[in-house]
DNA sequence: CCCAAGGTTGACCGGCGAGTCAAGAATGCC
DNA sequence: GGCATTCTTGACTCGCCGGTCAACCTTGGG
């Protein structure tokens, strides 16, 4: 009668191997770390994976998808400055939010991918991810100065790249942190600094009506009691 | 007679090995590529250096002291509303342009360091480069908010670790380019965009002063030839 | 206890690349 | 050309680490 295979050893090799490549990187990491630390012999990783590349390319795979799908967002185009102002504004907010979170429940896989720097595969997974939020960035922008809802004097290429570059920041902060920060907080710092920084005079007075008659609008439920610390 | 050295081996060694990191980082580049590439056998290369890691280290070493000179800058307090806005801005444009410069006169020594991503010697300086930017921008976001230039309700961290970020993807694409790109209609978009992102009512004011009665702010020399593409 | 089936192990193999050093090459004087 | 001095070379050594596989171990049935 055969001896039973130990259901946890890929589990636990799993986890070990999730924890050594975020720590380290691929390149860096021995197989016989990954071993150790998941409590088998090394011979054993062998049984579940074929080589230390396919164990990487296990716990990335079913990360790709949804990173990808995470980036699609419906594009809609309305007719009406206000109307353009505040639904261009809570999309913003609303997409931000769901990348953050995002970032936030793959934070390991995250911090795999960022250790190993150049040469690792799907290293390009970030660069392709910083460029995809750059490309939709700037298709929003472009459509947004379209609307005259931003400055008709913005290189949206350069711009795009600059807001993307700041977002990219703020997930590296996020998922360096041990305990989970207040992302609606940042959020809204970003928001608010970019949104101002590229709103036309027209737009902006269409936001400051909304905000003195109380309307829903995003800086009108901006954490007033929230200061700077 | 003593065999005269050859006086070009170490500079053409020093060259090779600047490439061959750039497109490698200091892991997964070899000494045998590097040899190749200056047309030296490989025992020459430890007539030079003492290990890989030194090559490394010479290039790196001299880089050093520059880039800590770069970050450095004078605080100038200023206790009128009108001169603070000017003198801010001109100081953010001046710093923009001494840094942008710096990074491209030194894009290969970064190419290097950026390629080889985590665990390489002296990686640490991008991450240093990256904090102490995002502290002295913090430390003038302070002093702004106290001299009223910029809205008190930014939080500064936050705010920093946003625009240092942006300046971080624009120094990255800066280094990626083939030809110098525009670095001053670079830059102009980026302070364009903070700074309307930033200024209190007030300051704005100010500004638009300015910009009305043609006096030299740095908005009123922007680009007005310059339309997007 | 013996046995068959399958699981697990870690000493071992072999490729790779950093570093070594004795042999060969280059130089200019006599 | 011979010689002494120094430079340069590239075959070789050695250690690291991914991957292998025969020996040993575990399991449950008879």
């Amino acid at each position: 009668m055969p001896r039973i295979a130990d259901p946890r050893a890929k589990i636990e090799l799993l986890r070990a191997a999730e924890s050594v490549f975020a720590e380290h990187g691929l390149n860096a990491s021995k197989v016989e770390h990954i071993t150790t630390r998941a409590g088998v012999s090394k011979g054993a990783f062998y049984l579940h994976f074929e080589s230390k590349d396919d164990c990487w390319r296990q716990i990335i795979e079913g990360f790709v998808a949804k990173l990808v799908n995470c980036l699609d967002v419906p594009h809609v185009a309305g007719a009406d400055l206000v109307e353009n102002v505040t639904e261009h504004l809570d999309r913003w907010h609303r997409h931000d939010l769901e990348i953050l979170e995002f970032c936030w429940q793959n934070r390991a896989i995250f911090r795999m991918v960022l250790a190993g720097g150049g040469g690792t595969p799907y290293a390009y997974l970030i660069d392709e991810f910083a460029a995809r939020v750059a490309e939709t960035t700037e298709g929003w922008m472009r459509q947004a100065v379209g609307a005259n809802v931003y400055r008709d004097d913005i290189d949206t290429t350069v711009v795009a790249a600059l807001i993307s570059g700041a977002y990219d920041r703020m997930v590296r902060e996020l998922i360096s942190r041990p305990a989970r920060p207040d992302i609606a907080a940042w959020s809204y710092q970003a928001l608010s600094l970019f949104t101002r920084g590229l709103l036309t005079d027209e737009a902006r007075l269409v936001l400051d009506r909304k905000v003195s008659t109380g309307a829903a609008a995003v800086e009108a439920r901006s954490p007033r009691a929230r200061r700077k610390s």
